[in-house]
This record gives structure tokens, sequence and C-alpha cells, in this order.
DNA sequence: TTTCTTTATTTGTCCAGGACAAAACCCTTT
DNA sequence: AAAGGGTTTTGTCCTGGACAAATAAAGAAA
């Protein structure tokens, strides 16, 4: 495998990987005729590995030496969590489904759910732990990629299946929802839309990666009130803090702007009419919150 | 803007954006003080419509010296295409609720004739043909990133629900659909998706950016009698043979392939059991072709 | 004319090794 | 605990050269 493919398939760019090379000894590729580098598939699957602990907060410095103990950091760090069992049953089972590649049964069995607790439950209950679930066993290589893209299209299917149901509010707040250039994560924001509509929010999703500009200039045409954006956890640490700041310069203040996701753990983030989410369970609460605020000044108009 | 930007927006890698600013002297950033290039809006814009051309199957050489005679050029070789003037009637008028931002509207007018032409005719009489005219407004700058989003999104929407509400079938052949790691349109995949459940074929999307091994073990191991691929125009021309020559190699040969996309576009495909597809139309062919080759082996077992 | 083969040009990707700022860490002080 | 200041870590960018694969151009054969 060449660099290209490597950089595409582990998501860390190619300068990134040369000079971990010089650095750090690893990854250590072989050479073709022209002195070209190639990956092995360990190494990649290593290179992988290590991808998702930096996700998870971790330094370069303290994974890269490794070979194998790392797995045992992996699992020290990030070991199942300790829920209500039976929700960990069904998401184990639901994740069983996956496994054996029976996607109309999951599907089936994704809907059966939605219809018994309702789209919000639905979301909180089920969605996000299943998503908990998923990204541990995606972590530490329980997981292929097919299995994790079906499963993303599956619950994609379901939830927008589920906001197509949902009758065309004309309520307020005006909600714009998508993400930065650098994000192509889109349940985030799906799941957010879901929780929305459910409260009567008027939404539009713009799906995921518009440029800062873009976002800012629809969201002034269309006189929304608020704008959503999401971070996942692989989205690029560093620039987290600087993208929001400034996307919030080029929008006016009296938009507010939600923001959430993995991305944002352990961020502080002090920026005028900005409220993070680090619970998708708190759609709620802001719209509520939101609504009292601005209830009397809208109501003249 | 950083060369990192401009790779991300326009798709161009940063060694080409050096090698062009070297070869062609454009495009020609500014400097800042450290003397890393910073891409003023105007040299972007002008990357985005040469990126397009390119896709088109121009050569840099002819594209990348003029300034604004491109235009000229874009106009002369993709003037609106002279098709049924009443469904160019409704594309325009679809198109302009987009322009308008009325996107429930646009959603609405979706489903009114989905319902009306049934699920295939719908995607053939009326999402290819837009598809054609959205492509012609962005390629000509006459739509915003958020509107070209929009569109894909509010598609997306009623194509998933669509093949939702279709029963569950076991009739074969079963179709694996997805696309290579570099093609991250999504549309294709779902237009064929949704021609195949009409017919009654046994469908599994894995989404986009599936790693070709990947691909390979989940086809085999599902035991799927045919993958579809789609390669949008933005699909890197120089890989598109390559990497369904590499594809063919990886699975089985009793194992048809589907590809199609308008990167296969004045491409000679010539491998065993692969077969090209320029027209969507041509999907329920294709299926009735491998339902009578295959009737009498698979009804034995 | 068309089709095939050979030669020339174009074009994207890769390399090395150096440089630097911003982020993260660590330690001290309030 | 919170805030400040110095040190290390880390990702990204730079230059200029190189080369193979893809494409076009030219020539030969049917």
């Amino acid at each position: 495998m060449r660099i290209a493919d490597v950089e595409r398939d582990t998501g860390i760019g190619k300068d990134t990987l040369r000079v971990w090379e010089r650095r750090y000894g690893f990854p250590q590729p072989l050479r073709d005729g022209l002195g070209e580098r190639l990956y092995p598939a360990d190494q990649i699957e290593r290179l992988r590995v290590i991808r998702r602990l930096l996700d998870k907060g971790m330094r370069p410095n303290k994974v890269i030496g490794q070979d194998l103990s790392e797995l045992q950091q992996l699992l020290d760090l990030h070991a199942g969590h300790a829920e209500d069992p039976a929700r960990y049953a069904l998401c184990s089972s639901l994740l069983k489904l996956l496994r054996m590649h029976r996607s109309h049964e999951l599907r089936e069995n994704l809907n059966r759910i939605l219809v018994r607790d309702g789209l919000q439950k639905f979301i909180t209950d089920t969605v996000v732990p299943m998503n908990g679930v998923i990204g541990d066993a995606w972590i530490r290589g329980d997981l292929s990629v097919p299995e994790e893209h079906l499963y993303t299209e599956q619950i994609q299917n379901v939830i927008r299946h589920a906001i197509q149901l949902q009758p065309a509010s004309s309520q307020l707040p005006r909600l714009l929802l998508t993400t930065f250039p650098d994000e192509e994560h889109c349940l985030g924001i799906l799941m957010v839309e879901a929780m929305c509509v459910a409260e009567g929010v008027q939404c539009t999703s713009l799906g995921t990666r518009i440029p800062l500009n873009d976002i800012a200039q629809y969201a002034m045409d269309g006189q929304y009130d608020v704008v959503a954006v999401s971070f996942s956890a692989a989205y690029p640490s560093r620039n987290v803090v600087k993208d929001l700041r400034q996307f919030r310069q080029r929008v006016p203040e009296q938009i507010t702007i939600w923001a959430g996701g993995a991305g944002l753990q352990q961020k502080r983030i002090n920026l005028p009419n900005v409220s993070v989410l680090t619970d998708i369970g708190g759609v709620p609460v802001l719209i509520a919150q939101w609504r009292r605020t601005h209830a009397q000044e809208r109501s003249v108009v």
C-alpha cells in the first residue's frame, strides 16, 4: 500500500506519516524499486489503532513506541461501560445481528424499538448506547469497515425515515444543521435533527462538510435563529476551538450556536451565545431555554 | 486560505497545487510572514472551475493558462441539454425552489412526483435530469455549496424513504452496493438500489468509501451474486480502470460486477463478468439478463 | 479511411530534510 | 483549585528534484 492509500484509510496525513517515521521509527514501511514507501497490512492496522487512541486524547509520544501493549491500554481505559444491564443486553444482541450481516433484521429491530419508545427515547436510550458499543468494538478492531458502515447506513435509514414522518412545523426556533468542512460524519446532526423535530422545531439540514463562509451566508439569508454543528471524535482536535471561534466571528451574535459531539470533550469553550452540548439528552433543555429567552420579542413579530 | 484548506475545498492535492504553480504560473498565492502560501478567494474560485473542467475530461495544459475565456469553453461544451421541454420546465421550477431555499416545498414536490410516476420512472425521468440540471448550474458557479448539498440531502431523503417502503424481497440476485475508497458520492448507488428494489432484488448497501479488500471479503462471506459500484465524475480519472481491474482480481469471477456512473464515460473496460452501465435506465435490463443467465443453476439450489 | 504500434509529451505523486508556530505539558505561584 | 511562564511535543508547510503512468502525436500497416 502506497502512502496516499494509507492517508486515505487511516486519516493520517502524508507529512505526518513521514515525520513519525523519522522521529519515532514507526511506521517503517518497505521500499519499492524507486525508493517509494510500501506499507504492509499489519503496520496499517497498528496505525488505525494509534489513530483511534489519539482521537481519544492520548499523545503520539506515548502510543507510537509500543507494539502490542497498546491493546492493554485500550482495554484499560475504554473498557465496557457499566450501564443499565437490560439496555446493554439489547445493544449486544443488535451488535450480534450486525456481525452476522443480518442487516434487514437489524433494521426491523431498530424500527420496532423506535415505534415502541418514540423518537426521542429511541435516540437517547438506544442509538446513543449503540454508538458507544459500536465505537468500542471498532476501537479494538472487533468490527470491520463494512460492518461499521452498514450500521451507520441502517441507523441513518431509520432516523431519516422517522424525521420524514413528522409533520412540517412552523414553530420557532428556525434551526440550521450542518458540520464544518473537516467533519464528514452525519450521524451527529441527524440525531440532533431527530430530537428537534420531535419538539416541533423547524429544521433544515445541509449535510456535512460545508465551508464556514457558506454556512454563515446561508444562515443569514434564511434568517435562522440557531445553527447547530457537530464534532465527532475524529475531528482534528487542534482545530476545534479555532474553527468554532472563527465561525462565531462570521455570524452575527444574535444567532445562537449549538455545538455538540465527542470532539468537544474536555474543551472549554467560552464564546458569546455558543452553547456546548456534551449529552444529546440536553437538546430539549436547550430548546426550552431558547424559547424562554426569545418568547416576547418574536411574539411581537 | 492555507494550502490544506484549498486541497479540501477543491479536491486538488497539495503537491499538485505546488507543481501547477511552478509549471504554469497558476495559482499564484500570496505569502504570509513565514513564506507560506495564502490563496485569495478569486484564485480558489478559478481552481474550482478548473477542477470541474478536468473532471469533464479536459487537460490541465489547456485550461490552467486561461483566465476568463474558460467560461466561454464551459458554455460552449456543456450548454443546456435539448431534452423534453416539459421535463426541462419541471426541472427548472424545482431548481428555482432550491435557489429560494424552500427546501420543504422542494421535498413535497419530489414526493408528489414519486407517488405519481412510481419509483423507477421517478429515478429515470426526474432524478437523472435534475442531476444534470444541478450539475450544469454547479459547474458554471450558479449554485452555492449549501444549495448543492441541500439538493443531495432532499433527494436522499426521498429515495431512502421510498426504498424503506418496499417490502423486503428474497428474490435473486443478491446485490451488494458500495463505492471504492476514493468515491464519496452516495447518490449513484442509491439510485441503483432504488431501481433494483423495485424489481424485487435483494439489496444491501454499505455506503461509500469501502476499501477494496473489505468489499471483496464481505461479498464472498455473504455469498452475493452481484456487486455494484458507482463512479462519479469527480473520481480520479487515472485510477478508474486500474482500481476496477484490481477489484476484479480480488473477487471470484462468478460474482458479477456492475460498474456505473459518469466517471466511466469514454473508458473502455474489458474485464470478465463486468458490465458497464452508462445509463441508469439499463439497470432493469441487467437484472433480466442476470436472471436469464442464472435461471437454472440456482433453481436447483 | 481506420486500426495498430511506436515515440514524445504531459501530469500527478513521491522523496528528503529542514523549519517553525501553536498546542500541550509541567512546574511554580497566587 | 486557578492562573501564569517556560519547555517540549507535534503537525504542517517549504524547496526542488525525480520518475512512471497516462495521454497525445506520429507513423506504419491493413
